[in-house]
DNA sequence: CGGGACCTTGATTATCTTCAATGCTAGTGG
DNA sequence: CCACTAGCATTGAAGATAATCAAGGTCCCG
């Protein structure tokens, strides 16, 4: 089969209008005007760039808020060698709370090349202790999102097979991706290895790439290089569901 | 093993009979001088008393946070009929926040008889918002407690055996029991059916039977009837993480 | 050209589910 | 007191799903 697949797809992203995936995120849970979208983007410290592979550090020594700007990181439990678990994937727009990770054996890696800035103190402030109007709003209904991600993750692992697995994963990242970079939708952006896949949604390479094939077989999507189109959304959720 | 040490007996380690179970749990992560410990159990209101097997509801227009006084709750996803994903278990000291159970779907079931209580205005804020002092610090600490569980939680369902997430989740609830009620070392109470295991676990009720009489028969634990004694926690936690 | 990272494939095996009974115990009403 | 039921634990047999093992294959890069 002639599935042709990733590698490093390190085109500039483009962005329109130059609003950063952060901004977007937020409006598309609440209108907000240019001042409070200007103020968001003001309360964003300098940019850290991290090579594919390499974990996230604290050098510093608060423990910071970090928002991605661009690329993809991976919140990940080292259990023996060969063997993880990866619990979240974060993307643009996505907000990581360094504090959450100070659990031992639970480390940020970077999947992709890696854009991250540090969230000022009125941001990591906002985050922390949420904060009145629309601002706080929008940022209360990412992290709920967020909340209701972790749910639907675990439902996924819990009592889902590798294929509603798969289906599922793909609908979620196509919305988020919708949601942060204004993407087409019916398109989703996936510069992961199928190994990343497999220890996020708890199987193994192989059975992460049969089981795509047959998802791609079926007519759900079709994949070119690191890129999906969503060929039929409406069976793909279907499956997600029962199959 | 007691150790004799001098900065150990400041820690309360015999709590008083009467205390309730947060006041327990909160100090067994923060030392509360009596006046703190008070001020826990003042800022809860009425009892409620739900039947096992019903849901608890939201009566009230708020959102309120609920403490769990007695008895067993689950966040349940309801998927097909006769198909659950239980997300999460609530016991005795555990802080339920009910904006977090909005999600479509998700539901707060009790398992047991179960009796909650609201946190009032000041707890619930204290909750949502943190406070400093030793008594926010104590919430905060059970909080990211909370949220390592649910990281240790993916994991079990992404990369653990069968016997791995029965014996891992043995071990966890016999820490959050001696944290909530100290209950003696080696022992754990689970009044829950094999059904709710399963669905917690991710496994069938079948599997969670045999797993169950498995561990029995390797000397790692003991059952009668709701009781559950740890015969050799070393070798039983050994399993849970490379069997 | 050789090596490395990743995808793909086939064969084999293990783990886990499903189906279908069978006990067991406690509660209920006659 | 005794069927009688309901809920739960347990068993066996059969089958499906997914893991593991072991190669190849492709593409890119130094």
């Amino acid at each position: 089969m002639p599935g042709r697949d990733t590698m490093l797809d390190e085109r500039p992203r483009v962005l329109a209008a130059g609003a950063s995936a952060l901004a977007r995120t937020l409006l598309s849970y609440e209108p907000l005007d240019p001042v409070e979208v200007r103020a968001v983007e003001a309360g964003l410290g300098g940019v850290l760039t991290h090579r594919a592979g390499s974990n996230v550090e604290l050098d510093g020594e608060g423990l910071p808020v970090l928002v991605v700007a661009d690329g993809w990181a991976a919140s990940v439990v080292a259990l023996e060698p060969d063997r993880r678990q990866i619990v979240d994937l974060h993307l643009a727009g996505d907000v990581v709370d360094m504090a959450d990770l100070q659990a031992k054996d639970l480390t940020l890696t970077a999947l992709t090349r890696l854009r991250v800035q540090t969230a000022g103190g009125a941001m990591a402030r906002l985050h922390r202790l949420g904060a009145p109007g629309r601002l706080g709003r929008a940022w209360r209904l990412k992290q709920e999102a967020d909340r209701r991600r972790a749910v639907r993750h675990i439902v996924r692992l819990g009592r889902m097979s590798a294929y509603q697995r798969i289906a599922d994963f793909l609908l979620e990242l196509q919305v988020r991706q919708q949601r942060a970079t204004g993407s087409a939708a019916g398109v989703i952006d996936l510069p992961l290895t199928q190994d990343v896949l497999a220890d996020h949604l708890g199987l193994s390479v192989v059975h992460v790439n049969r089981v795509l094939q047959q998802i791609r077989r079926d007519g759900l999507i079709a994949c070119r290089g690191a890129r999906i189109a969503v060929r039929d959304p409406a069976r793909l959720a279907h499956h997600a569901l029962r199959a």
